[in-house]
DNA sequence: GCCGTTTTCGGCCCGACTGTTTTCAGTCG
């Protein structure tokens, strides 16, 4: 068989690999971490990196030394690496998702898998099951307990994937059901419609007079890596990463029904369906039957006939949008066009992977006014973060940028994403903060306080005049880890009345605050600022997502900060923070 | 393994927390 044509996640998936395994085998972590970093700037690489490795075009690239350059190139042009084949003998295919569980590393699986055999995921269950684990030397009961726990988090996402892993494999799909002729109609449904923040499964429906074409199109897709199933007007499919997508192929006429019905939610379709019976109809994801049916060509037209403005996909979880389409209040959600600008973003003077400059450029492209740098602060080493020394060279940079290169039009603001210490007291003093433009105050350890420290702790940091926004409130990181114990409605509170604005952290493996309290926190007038907490210029498209969680959340244009123009925002800035 | 250089080896990120220990190893951010 031919080997599979290598993809740049391909060469990042090796690289890690090799991470792991030399990691598992006690190699020296700075090689360790040079394979690692060697991941990283594969991934993030502008330009076609495949074909340079495969070129051997990969000099000059900072980070790829020599070693690296030839694993890489033998790798591209052959579709495999000895070395790594060699590392990974001995090793179960199931073997690396032990490095998904939480608390479990390099040396405690390492011990596992020497002592025990240890090659999966199962394979430790049983044997903490069986009490094996708590007897090994440096493991004990409380250890095997977390490994338990860490398994049951694990399993109860199972199957789950995140909104922009699944986002982009709707586009990819998309494309190809719209290529096909017979194809009139095509949208995704499902919860990625809805943009909720992890997805089961992917959801396509296509209105067609050739239903079979379709699915036969679907089952044969270059990306089907499995056929579920595969009928005249259904069709299953698994992609290579796990994702389920189902295909629906449907007439012109059930397009609008089929697509409300598989968008859902299920709560919000119960209601809907449940209000078409008072006015004497059956609903289901075909049409309507009864007397007199509306004539119904999109699902505007559906939510008319029901007496309903139309729902956004995004508010459909039956949490108020029914009535509220019913009494003609939905609000006017926020578009992604709206936003103006962002703040919370990293350079290389922590731990991003580009220089304020390319950051800068990557903004002006995205059509932004203005971008705030908020690299981390001296208490979180191991993201590289800034002294006092090198936080006010930064400013001096950042205001010989605007100088050089700023405009009425686009503008860089200095910040810091400063670390709220565990007593509540924040990285750095008063005098330095309020030399900032901006500053971001966010927990970054001591995760275990109980939530009444906690919110203690991040309200005593919002009482600070100088702390503009909170980062990532809860600091959860989805289908990994949970957010620490925090009191939502008194941080929303406390954030109403110091007039800090709470951050809607858009970096799709968080979304955090979660879209379930923004409404609330709206209504008392708390602003929202949607960050994308970009590590890289590729990273500010995470505020597409950020929009779509702000819908979701029914958040408005005015209720972001950063839909604000740039004289709106400077204006705004040079005000006391409790004036603003 | 990469980088830089007072050019070929030495430095590369470190502190908090947890659990297993009884002074420390492993994990995390």
């Amino acid at each position: 068989m031919p080997p599979a044509p290598v993809t740049r996640e391909r060469l990042v998936e090796v690289l890690e690999e090799i991470a792991l395994l030399l990691e598992i085998q006690g190699e020296n972590p700075f090689k360790v971490r040079a394979y690692r970093q060697g991941a990283e700037i594969v991934a993030g690489h502008d330009g076609d990196i495949v074909a340079l490795a495969r070129e051997q075009k990969l000099d000059g690239i900072k980070g790829l030394g020599e070693a690296l350059r030839d694993k890489l190139h033998e790798l591209a042009s052959t579709g495999r690496l000895e070395f790594h084949e060699k590392l990974r003998a001995g090793y179960p295919d199931g073997f690396f998702d032990l490095f998904d569980l939480e608390g479990l590393g390099p040396k405690k699986i390492a011990a596992l898998h020497k002592t025990l055999g240890i090659g999966s995921i199962s394979d430790l269950k049983s044997a903490c099951e069986t009490h094996q684990v708590a007897e090994l030397p440096g493991f004990g009961e409380k250890t095997q307990a977390k490994i338990l726990l860490a398994i049951a988090r694990r399993n109860q996402h199972a199957g789950e994937f995140r909104l922009d892993d699944a986002t982009i494999a709707a586009e990819e799909i998309l494309d190809f059901l719209r290529s096909h002729p017979d194809a009139l109609r095509v949208s995704v449904a499902g919860s990625t419609r809805r943009a909720k923040e992890t997805v089961h499964d992917l959801d396509f429906i296509v209105a067609t007079s050739q239903p079979a074409a379709l699915t036969g199109h679907f089952a044969s897709a270059p990306f089907a890596t499995e056929v579920i199933a595969h009928g005249d007007t259904k069709c299953s499919i698994r992609l290579a990463n796990g994702l389920q997508c189902d295909l629906r192929a449907v007439s012109n006429d059930q397009f609008p029904f089929a697509l409300m019905y598989f968008t859902g939610s299920k709560e919000h379709n119960v209601a809907i369906r449940s209000r078409a019976l008072k006015q004497g109809w059956s609903l289901n994801e075909y049409g309507f039957t009864g007397d007199d049916v509306p004539t119904v060509r999109d699902e505007a037209d559906l939510y008319r006939a029901l007496g309903l403005d139309f729902v956004p996909p995004e508010l459909r979880e039956n949490r108020g949008e029914i009535e509220a389409a019913d009494a003609g209040t939905l609000p006017r959600l926020l578009e992604w066009e709206n936003l103006r600008g962002t703040f919370h973003n990293h350079s290389t003077a922590s731990d991003g992977k580009a220089s304020i400059d390319e950051m800068a450029e990557a903004a002006r492209e995205l059509g932004l006014q203005y971008l705030g740098i908020s690299d981390h602060s001296k208490s979180s080493p191991q993201a590289n973060g800034l002294d006092e020394d090198r936080l006010n060279a930064q400013i001096t940079a950042i205001a010989d940028w605007n100088r050089e290169h700023g405009s009425p039009h686009f503008r860089l603001f200095a910040g810091s994403e400063v670390d709220i210490l565990k007593d509540g007291s924040l990285d750095f003093d008063d005098s330095l903060l309020a030399s900032l433009d901006f500053t971001v105050a966010s927990v970054h350890n001591a995760f275990t306080l109980d939530e009444d420290a906690m919110t203690r702790r991040i309200i005593r940091a919002m009482e600070n005049p100088h702390v503009t926004m909170l980062g990532h409130l809860t600091g959860r990181l989805l289908l990994r880890r949970d957010g620490y114990a925090v009191n939502h409605e008194k941080i929303i509170d406390c954030a109403a009345a110091t007039r800090t604005v709470i951050e809607l952290n858009c970096n799709p493996k968080r979304f955090d605050m979660d879209w379930r309290w923004w409404h609330r926190a709206r209504d008392l007038g708390v602003l929202c600022s949607i960050n994308p907490d970009a590590h890289s210029t590729q990273q500010l498209q995470f505020l597409k997502f950020g929009a779509s969680i702000a819908r979701k959340g029914w958040l408005r244009r005015q209720d972001v900060l950063n839909t604000r123009s740039l004289p709106d925002i400077e204006a705004w800035l040079r005000l006391p923070k409790d004036k603003r």
